[in-house]
DNA sequence: CGTTGAAATATGTCCGGACAAATTTTGGGC
DNA sequence: GCCCAAAATTTGTCCGGACATATTTCAACG
């Protein structure tokens, strides 16, 4: 058995487990915005791992944004939730959008049929019947969503429905493989609206909650619409922080 | 004198060393998007060095988009350069935010007292006195709203309470000018919101309408908050459409 | 020819250790 | 009390190795 940070059984790596009983901490004031974590040797003492595991948690926790660490310094508590607050590398935003590589794709509906002029306005009157398919995408190694989907693929290209559910990565790229075609042109717009209803709940979010939409079409050489895609981020997942230091002080945290 | 990756004097860490020198062959074509980059083990015989190091310089590109690495598959090239496309687009989103030399600052409040904490949950509860300020800010000749803005300003820089109304310009500059001081650092945090009770009716909008909210500190070399500001914009000015045109990386649009 | 299963391959996780570099703390001298 | 140098502390970099897990390759089989 996999040994266990905490009680009960996990599977996951050990500093996965580390990361999220520390973000728990952070998050219930055990570990309070401004205060100081841990050293490296403590961790390795409590959870009896090597330093190695334990700086890929801190790592990880770095990257979310709740702590900043410094060399012969210590780690610092920055935030006690992901995204709410104020130090955080532009980075973070950038990678938002490569979250297609890494998720698992969950498809929750399978039709075919017109698009909905309202859902998919762009791609006019004149499509024949499409491949619909409302899924949810998922962070890697979590049930975070993060996004709701409805995508609409050309029928020309409907053979992908198999592999839908199961494979990973960017559907335009398997359609790419698969039936030896190249994407010429991509259009998105983004924008910002009220939680669609139909994306709350899946979401965990309200309708009074804000979601930011990215549409996308991914037309061929020709010019016609291979793929279509809405899709619908919880709005505080692109919160995010800019730091414009000025040549700052040394010894100041952000 | 530290291992040199290339030919030449260079004291940054191996792990930047390869990642530049790997980032580049990308770029040159030397390694094409959609092939794979040699083994882990083969780049660490070819640099001489620990599969740690190499792993760290796979990790950086691996964030920066450049690749994408599966187990038991290899690493593959998923883009001969960063995403400019986002990096361009969230440039120019950030350069709506310039907005401060051209318009006018309608003051329709100011008090002085504590900081509310819910509005300003980043400066602390031990700030004493401070100048708070609301008011609008309005498009250059014309009356069309730009943002609604509640701003606070450290008791020390109160002074400039009689020239905000009809100064224009940004206020940290003129605090600078007037005060002799320098700002040291800006934080700004930028994230979407239901409109707020307030803001909604300056504004012309209502509560279902979508705010954009965005938050700044500037801080003095001491670290001290010079001057924090919280601003809520219409979203339906954020809107915008970008063309990704591809011509040749098939990068991971999705 | 397709299928299956074993072997080879490649990355993921984890360990223990060493030294370097940056920061903080300490203590002596003034 | 303040300043400066030395010591202690803490994270950063790097090494070598081991086993786990996912994928690919390929030969044997039907």
């Amino acid at each position: 058995m996999d040994k266990q940070i905490s009680s009960g059984v996990d599977d996951r790596p050990q500093y996965v487990q580390i990361r999220d009983l520390m973000r728990d901490r952070i998050a219930k004031g055990q570990y309070p915005v401004g205060s100081f974590l841990p050293t490296e040797s403590e961790l390795c003492a409590e959870f009896t791992s090597s330093r190695h595991t334990v700086r890929e948690a801190l790592r990880l926790l770095t990257e979310a944004g709740l702590i900043q660490r410094r060399q012969g310094s210590g780690s610092r508590v920055m935030a006690a939730t992901p995204h709410q607050n104020y130090v955080h590398a532009m980075r973070s935003l950038d990678q938002l959008f490569q979250y297609a590589s890494d998720t698992r794709f969950l498809v929750s509906e399978m039709t075919t049929g017109k698009p909905e002029p309202t859902v998919f306005p762009e791609v006019g009157d004149d499509v024949g019947e499409c491949l619909i398919v409302r899924a949810l995408r998922l962070e890697r190694d979590e049930d975070i969503p993060i996004c709701d989907s409805i995508v609409l693929v050309n029928a020309a290209f409907a053979g992908i429905a198999d592999e839908l559910e199961h494979g990973t990565g960017a559907i335009y790229r398997r359609i790419e493989e698969r039936f030896g075609v190249e994407v010429a042109q991509v259009v998105q717009d983004i924008s910002v609206c009220p939680m669609p209803a139909g994306s709350a709940k899946p979401l965990g979010k309200t309708l009074q909650d804000v979601a930011v939409c990215v549409r996308r079409r991914y037309l061929g050489p020709d010019g016609a619409v291979m793929l279509a895609s809405v899709n619908y981020h919880p709005a505080d997942r692109f919160a995010y922080t800019m730091d414009l230091r000025r040549e700052g002080p040394k010894g100041a945290w952000s």
